[in-house]
RNA sequence: UCCCGAGUAGCUCAGUCGGUAGAGCAGCUGACUGUUAAUCAGCGGGUCGCAGGUUCGAGUCCUGCCUCGGGAGCCA
């Protein structure tokens, strides 16, 4: 259809052109009125007077609720007043779809109410900012990766053996082979492929039936998994740093609009660069003993840990080297303290807390078994993955970084939830 | 699963000591040629989450249940 995106019409000052668009919200004074319209690329204010339109177009104006699809023909203007720099002079208006009773109003709603009618939130104008800030940091992974030889491979979602325990797992029946479950990670099939291919990363949705309800937890959400063959540790945090750095960068960089319309403070991601300190667990423990936490070595860090840690620096920081026993028989041991594995975590500054869990694999075949079994998981299921232990086994580290926890941190926002269109909570699956 | 909190108009909320159900916004009608959540005047709008109990009388007090929100644990 013959129309001009809002966005270009900086410009086409003078300009006959049509806008398609919805209408956000109408004011009349008598015999001028100001009707501002969006199409998705962005918002204009189209002025009516009376005096330059006809009777019929000027009657249609009744018609303009909140949300009404039009398609408007006038001349653009400038005008310093105005976001964009321009307004539009109308001298036709149609209606091409009525809408009637609008839920979402323009003063204050609940997040319940909101949630609720999450299909028609998404118009609005933050949730249409953070809409745009997620598109750029999943296009700027995929170049992220691109640029340094990383090759995406997609692993499956349906899936027989486990990542890493069957307690939160969305199980479904699969024909004559028992359940499969809803993958809560990539990583063991990206292992295989960095063995084929070298360098990949999967990145897709991931599942966890977990009964969390915090502002940093969905049941579906994205997770971008990179694995890299004859990688050590120090290689992943190194890869992290950067990688965390450059999303950030490119969201400064291209998404300048969006992070004013949600009023982000930039000053702190402006610090986001390499390199991110580092801490040892067990540093971290007795630093966060004399900050008066009552943590316990052996303990996993919490939510107020981690937010009490962060905020002795400026940017994210790596805590490395976890007890053995608070984390997954796929990590390999630290041969300078066996009590501990090779994996860091990266945690956000601003109380984000945790964005990345990354570690290098246990390459050595009997001492993944000895682990497997026991943590009481059936060997037979990992036999794939036991395989390439013994067909050329070799040092690899990867990590995995939640997109949605992400995207809330870069736009400065309280709940993950807004991150994602649709978002699936315990007690949410509609819409 | 546990600990808090909340359910009253389309939305956000107030509702005192138990005594006729309220406001703002939205909607509708009208006025206004430069408004930015416009302003001004007027109008309509109720299964007080559900069930039971106490009482002459319950939005209000008691019991149970339901739903939602925040947090914990778990994790990205």
């Amino acid at each position: 259809m013959e129309h001009t995106d809002i966005k270009a019409l900086g410009g086409q000052v003078g300009a006959s052109v049509t806008v398609l668009g919805w209408v956000v919200t109408t004011r009349t004074s008598g015999k001028i009125a100001f009707v501002v319209v969006r199409d998705g690329s962005g918002y204009l204010q189209c002025v009516v007077s009376k005096r330059d339109v006809t009777d019929e177009v000027w009657s249609r104006l009744a018609e303009l609720a909140q949300e009404t699809s039009v398609r408007v023909a006038g001349v653009v203007r400038a005008d310093p007043r105005q976001a964009g720099g321009v307004e539009l002079t109308v001298t036709d208006l149609a209606v091409i779809g009525p809408s009637v009773d609008f839920p979402i109003s323009p003063k204050e709603h609940g997040t319940s109410f909101l949630f609720e009618h999450r299909h028609l939130w998404l118009r609005s104008r933050k949730q249409v900012a953070i809409a745009k800030v997620r598109h750029r940091v999943f296009q700027a992974i995929h170049d992220f990766y691109d640029q340094r030889g990383f090759s995406h491979v997609s692993t499956p979602i349906l899936t027989g053996s486990i990542g890493e325990d069957a307690g939160n797992l969305f199980a479904t029946e699969y024909f004559d082979l028992g359940q499969a479950y809803l993958a809560q990670t990539g990583q063991l099939y990206v292992e295989a492929a960095c063995a084929a291919l070298g360098r990949v990363y999967c990145f897709g949705p991931t599942f966890r039936a977990e009964k969390s309800k915090t502002r940093r937890h969905l049941t579906e959400f994205w997770m971008v998994e990179p694995e890299v063959a004859f990688a050590d540790s120090e290689d992943n945090m190194r890869l992290q740093e950067d990688f965390v750095s450059y999303l950030v960068a490119r969201a400064l960089d291209q998404c300048a609009e969006e992070l004013k319309e949600l009023e982000r403070d930039l000053a702190p991601l402006e610090r986001v660069v390499p390199p991110f300190p580092r801490i040892s667990y067990t540093d971290a423990v007795a630093k966060l003993n004399q900050l008066g936490s009552d943590l316990a070595w052996g303990q996993d860090l919490g939510g107020d840990d981690e937010t009490l840690l962060c905020k002795e620096y400026d940017r994210p920081i790596f805590v490395k080297n976890y007890p053995k026993e608070v984390k997954a028989f796929y990590m390999k041991e630290n041969p300078d303290d066996p009590r501990t594995v090779l994996n860091n975590d990266c945690l956000a500054p601003e109380g984000y807390g945790e964005i990345i869990g990354g570690s290098q694999r246990e390459d050595d075949h009997d001492r993944l078994l000895a682990r497997i079994e026991a943590q009481g998981l059936d060997p037979k299921a990992y036999g794939w993955y036991l395989d390439l232990r013994k067909y050329g086994t070799f040092p690899h580290s990867g990590f995995g970084l939640g997109v949605e926890r992400t995207v809330a941190w870069i736009c400065g926002i309280p709940h993950i939830r807004e991150t994602i269109a649709f978002p699936r909570q315990i007690h949410r699956l509609y819409p």
